[in-house]
DNA sequence: GAACACTAGATGCGTGTGCATCCAATGTCC
DNA sequence: GGACATTGGATGCACACGCATCTAGTGTTC
């Protein structure tokens, strides 16, 4: 009963606190760099994990968005010139995507705005509770 | 620096729970229940805060959505006759929404699947960590 | 090696969202 | 009381998303 709520309580905390940063850097990201919030996760992904892997797969793996989603963040990444897609010889069903110049560049640049923001709001968050 | 990382980490983790919940909750209630999260969580608003309020204002007040998604939710769920709008007549320019029977009866339903997905996969999350 | 199942990624479609704007009703100030 | 700002909510628009489906390449089985 009481871990029912407890639950529940758990739940709306969560969704409060996403919804507060994700809103708040969804909107910087965009204003400042143009880019959108999961593609700025993209960017970041490709930048952290430097390795050689079928991308588009990887990638799906540990982020959040679908598949179609994804691939169509990526498309517009490349049409903005921060990525760019080569297929896979050994599989080439298989797509590679990797960084530009410019998308290393984007990503430095954005990535002090998503710190100040997650400074901001998610440890304000913690503080205040 | 390193609080700079545990910055990074927290909001990632908080990113992965709650598109994991978020999207097994959506699909969950959307199936068994024909509706959507926010949907959901509207009726859980007005089940809990039954007093007269000038809804639309305070629905808005305590949720994650913007004004014009509420607008939209709000008329979804009239038009499937769960909940019901009236203008407020002290101030004409405002919304009375109330639930209707079928509403609560909606709303009970749905609330078992709801804790269900939250305890198998939030609590899971706690646990895992 | 031909038929069949499976996998990687792209795409058509419907839908929910935020932003900007609009409309009506309320305040406010002279 | 008439002009102007403000507020509550609805709506046009553009866009990102998930689902289902499609295409092309890869395995498998006989």
């Amino acid at each position: 009963m009481t871990s029912e709520a407890a639950l529940v309580e758990h739940w709306r905390s969560l969704l409060t606190s996403y919804n507060e940063v994700a809103c708040h850097l969804e909107r910087a990201l965009s204003e400042a760099h143009g880019l959108s919030m999961s593609e700025f996760e993209i960017l970041d992904r490709l930048v952290t994990q430097q390795c050689e892997k079928r991308r588009m797969q990887d990638l799906a793996a540990d982020m959040y968005l679908s598949q179609s989603a994804l691939s169509r963040a990526v498309a517009r990444l490349e049409k903005s010139g921060l990525v760019s897609r080569a297929l896979c010889e050994a599989d080439r069903r298989g797509v590679f995507v990797t960084l530009t110049a410019e998308g290393l560049h984007r990503h430095t640049a954005a990535r002090t705005t998503h710190l100040s923001v997650l400074a901001s709001h998610l440890q304000a968050q913690d503080t205040r509770r």
